[in-house]
DNA sequence: TATTGTTATACTCTATAACTATA
DNA sequence: TATAGTTATAGAGTATAACAATA
């Protein structure tokens, strides 16, 4: 573990902090997915039907970029999706190369029925953290995830 | 998106947060991950060469706690890294239920080739916070996944 | 009875590369 | 030529539950 690593400072401090980051989400992850999993959605499943609730329809190029996932992910995952139909494709007009994905019906009631409990979730975990702390972090992990797109 | 979440304050300060620490954990994973992907290594496989490295032989479940991977998954990490020569099983004759993981030879040698670009590319991708921000980014992280393992 | 680890089941995720259709 | 999406490939992750061996 990065934790017992003797080398320098700077690079004991970034490994700690790396791995504490890591932990942390991972910890976050696993609650959160428990009640997603209960309606039988994985993460990737219903961050697209969140961004398609909160943000409307998207291509699959946008929803994959606002989730960091690949394209040939995103084909798999709206498949699942429209499967069990709660999102449709339909072709773009203009640029008929894309598909618009929207959620249907089905699928908004079903973001409008997880969601609140799944914010709850959210709100429960980070209540650790003050206010002033929780837009700390916030700040901090958007240098992080900014950042490193870039460079 | 919840950065869209127009519900109260506390709600959309705690998802705020959430989201943007998934995103920098996956961004920062992402870039760890290839060079890792080099060596023909996962994350979970790498973190359990790792943490045999860094703490000395350890039994399947402990490696399992430190890494948050269950039972099963850690059967099959561990089959992975041994067919590789990288790790080896010995039981435990004080109770031989346990088998406790070593690395080999060869598996020291892969970490010890390894870490010192994986420890650069986090101090990389840290850099961009200052060293108390870092601190600070640790402490945060820790109380997070701290406090919900117990919750 | 409880615990460690294995096995089986069944999906989902992951990346990559080759491919089709469109721009 | 470049882009959006699909398909194929090939593995690894995930959880769960049933099971064996041991405590």
């Amino acid at each position: 573990m990065p934790t017992h690593y003797t080398g320098d400072e700077s690079t004991r401090r970034a490994l700690d902090a790396y791995i504490k980051l890591s932990r942390a989400r991972k910890v976050l992850g696993h609650r959160t997915g428990q009640l997603l999993a209960d309606f039988g959605l994985t993460e990737s499943q219903f961050g697209t039907l969140e961004a398609l609730y909160f943000l409307g329809p998207m291509s699959q190029k946008d929803i994959g970029e606002k989730l960091l996932v690949s394209g040939g992910n995103m084909t798999m995952v709206i498949n699942n999706l429209e499967k069990r139909g709660l999102v449709t494709r339909q072709r773009v007009q203009e640029d008929r190369r894309q598909f618009m994905v929207s959620l249907t019906d089905r699928g908004r009631r079903l973001v409008a029925e997880i969601f609140p409990a799944h914010a709850q979730n959210i709100v429960d975990l980070m209540g650790i953290l003050s206010a002033e702390e929780q837009d700390h972090l916030g700040r901090l992990c958007k240098a992080l995830g900014r950042q490193t797109r870039e460079a």
